[in-house]
DNA sequence: CCAATAAACTAACAAACGTTAGTTTTGTTG
DNA sequence: CAACAAAACTAACGTTTGTTAGTTTATTGG
């Protein structure tokens, strides 16, 4: 599969927005790392906050469409949750430096990304909350704060990107199963 | 207590470096919002490079004595961590827009403040797997994998800020407790 | 009340930014 | 090979940036 130019620019970019973050990010900076110049890049973009919203864009949508199956599945809430986390590190490891942009740079969304972007992040954690509740209605998981175990699950999801590229040589099932124990274990009825 | 204009600077530009990151707040920007001129800040400071950097690095100062305290204590491997999530869920409160900083902010530090940062972080980290560990050793932690329980933590402390801005109402005595269920209930052996 | 220091100001600088217009090269297709 | 489109190029634009120099205003201590 080769990439195309398009698709090589948006790597790039992810890696440059995520090292140095988007604004200290010059067009310049993306063009010179892909060898050519940066009013070349306007034949594949039609703005700097295009590639950025794009970026971020197609995660939350992988997010929102991963939600979606997790949901359709027969699964007893535990077994979602497991779902859910699977989805959280295949992503993590598929597609790190762009999943490293959910962690800050959305902030450099500018309307109307930006308001797209909130929407698909709140109906999401949303669902992740009543995925938790019915746990919890249904015996599964002890009582506890809805609010801060869904917090604390997703900041340790959101911050896996981080703590995968200082620790690649982890299989990606094997670090699922980690984290389901690290992340369940203590809620778990 | 009058603050002097010194900090109210280093305040003022902590909000705005979290509201828009470090690169997109212009110097012009802080001003403004002192009703003051770019110039002036001059005065006070030796360049935008140091209002980050003395942020930065006052904040991971405090953790470190925090740390230093926590460890000089006589309490039990688990009365330590409770002791630094309290230490964690005081300094979110008392300094929300500094500490937000941490999360991806201190990326924009140059050298020689970066390897100062970098240093007194990986010295808290470091000190706070060996507390786990020792939890671990004396039986009060049932086992699990050291390195990905820290990071589970440290996620959640760290994002801490972002989740206190939008629950105010909490206590904070309640709201450490609260954490203090949740982080250490799934370890607890 | 005067001298000295602190802290504000105006004006300007060179550099870097995103983006555009117009042109040339490259690659494909009939 | 001619015709066309895709994708690269050069050159330049108007802004914004961090910072400096030099000057004026406020504040404070003797």
């Amino acid at each position: 599969m080769v990439k195309s130019r398009k698709e090589s620019i948006s790597a790039c970019a992810a890696r440059l927005f995520r090292k140095r973050g988007y604004p200290a990010t010059s067009m310049r900076d993306i063009a010179d790392a892909e060898n050519i110049k940066a009013a070349s890049i306007y034949n594949h973009f039609k703005s700097k906050q295009e590639i950025l919203s794009s970026l971020l864009l197609r995660m939350a949508q992988l997010f929102t469409q991963g939600m979606k199956l997790v949901r359709a599945s027969s699964d007893h809430p535990v077994g979602k949750l497991e779902q859910l986390i699977r989805l959280h590190v295949r992503l993590t490891v598929e597609h790190t430096d762009a999943i490293a942009l959910i962690a800050g740079e959305w902030i450099h969304l500018e309307e109307p990304h930006l308001q797209q972007y909130r929407q698909l992040r709140e109906a999401y954690e949303t669902d992740f909350k009543t995925i938790l509740e019915e746990g919890r209605q249904q015996g599964q998981l002890r009582n506890f704060n809805t609010d801060i175990a869904l917090f604390s699950i997703l900041s340790t999801l959101r911050w896996l990107y981080s703590w995968y590229s200082k620790n690649r040589s982890y299989e990606p099932e094997a670090l699922a199963q980690e984290m389901i124990d690290t992340l369940l274990g203590g809620i778990k009825a």
